[in-house]
DNA sequence: TGTACATCAGTGAACGCGCGTTCACTGATGTAC
DNA sequence: TGTACATCAGTGAACGCGCGTTCACTGATGTAC
């Protein structure tokens, strides 16, 4: 919204579409984002987004591709500035994958609740998900092939991370972990016990330390 | 629906209407639970609900009550049916908890899914949801006592545990797992792999042996 | 046993609303000369 | 530099739809006599 908006054309308005899609999934939940609310939200005329979007799915589709696009940059970088070792290496994945979950859950919801789109709009991005999955499993067997975590089928141990995780931001962004635990309660801590219990749980034979 | 329905009264209403909420979920989705689409499964006129319901909301409510209440009395059966020793009891704790949610994945996302009820709604069920929360924490205290994991803030373990079993249920029911793992993977299997897991990384001391 | 009547579960027309999408349009922009 | 015009981003009226909820009603049931 910070778009400078001239007269009659916008400049950039699929861009401003995008966001405003964002902040009503923020401010209002998944459930009001319509194409209308979107246009009201960006000060346009609700049929002004058909110019950028063949329909309401299209829309959305866009919404969970840049919100890939972003989670796998984020990681990437985190990675690239963790140490090179191993360990350090896994614990910036997770730490990155919860910190991108949590500082744009609106994202998150959107990428992940299912809900939203239907059937056709699943299916285009069914494969930049597995692609996503896949990436784990690699670094899973990896850290099996230099002993740090146990021997095992990568699959399921990705599995294992990857719901403890998912749970986690999924409670946490639906204000469930709030609702249980009081308003105050330490966000950035409670991810390092739950990491460091998971990493355990898969054999972690070295203490894990979470860098923030 | 297998009520004998005569003419005119319905006989148990109320009751098919619950049943058809819980039709529309497992078939349709959560979007689709509407009044009228409840009252047109049930056979009856769209306004027909309002006798047992004062609105939406209230409907719903009384779903995710019913799902709480047939959750809680299915893991005392199972925990009444388990072995006495404090690991079994465990073990069947988090068995039933995830068989509950497979079996009734309607129910679970009612129960959980969070944008289907106005925050009224929500208020309602805050303190049935943190009852559970409770029992369970209460059932990581024993197990630290008496040794079986290891000693800590047992509310945090608590939440690891919770994390990953609502994690993982989440992504069975959401079809996730699925098309991460292709269709015919084995879920049996595959809860035991991620219980034995978070168990373990619980601190647990011995080996856990879910049974089905 | 038979009848009048109160009760109340279920009906159907009607309301106002917000939605997704279409369509012919308007007006700003940039390019060719 | 100035003008005509093609392009196309954004407009606003209009459509049909399904929703939640209300209201006066209808008709089945059970109870009092």
């Amino acid at each position: 919204m910070a778009v400078a908006k001239t007269n009659y054309h916008h400049g950039d308005l699929r861009a401003a579409l995008l966001e405003a899609a964002l902040d009503i999934i923020t401010e209002r939940g998944p459930q009001k984002l319509t194409i209308r609310e979107v246009a009201r939200k960006a000060g346009v005329s609700h049929t002004a987004p058909y110019r950028h979007f063949a329909n309401k799915d299209d829309l959305i589709v866009a919404v969970v591709k840049q919100g890939f696009e972003l989670m796998s940059q984020t990681m990437l970088d985190k990675k690239t500035a963790a140490e090179a070792d191993p360990i350090s290496q896994f614990a910036a994945s997770g730490t990155a994958y919860v910190d991108f979950a949590l500082q744009h859950p609106a994202y998150y919801r959107v990428m992940y609740s299912g809900d939203l789109l239907t059937s056709t709009g699943q299916h285009t991005l069914q494969h930049t998900s597995a692609e996503t999955f896949a990436e784990l499993v690699s670094d899973v067997k990896t850290c099996q092939e230099l002993g740090i975590i146990r021997t095992g089928n990568p699959t399921l141990q990705a599995l294992s991370l990857l719901c403890t995780i998912h749970g986690f931001v999924t409670m946490v962004i639906d204000n469930r972990v709030s609702s249980l635990l009081g308003e105050g309660y330490p966000v950035d801590a409670i991810r390092d016990v739950i990491l460091t219990t998971i990493f355990e749980g898969l054999g972690g034979t070295q203490a894990i330390a979470p860098s923030t």
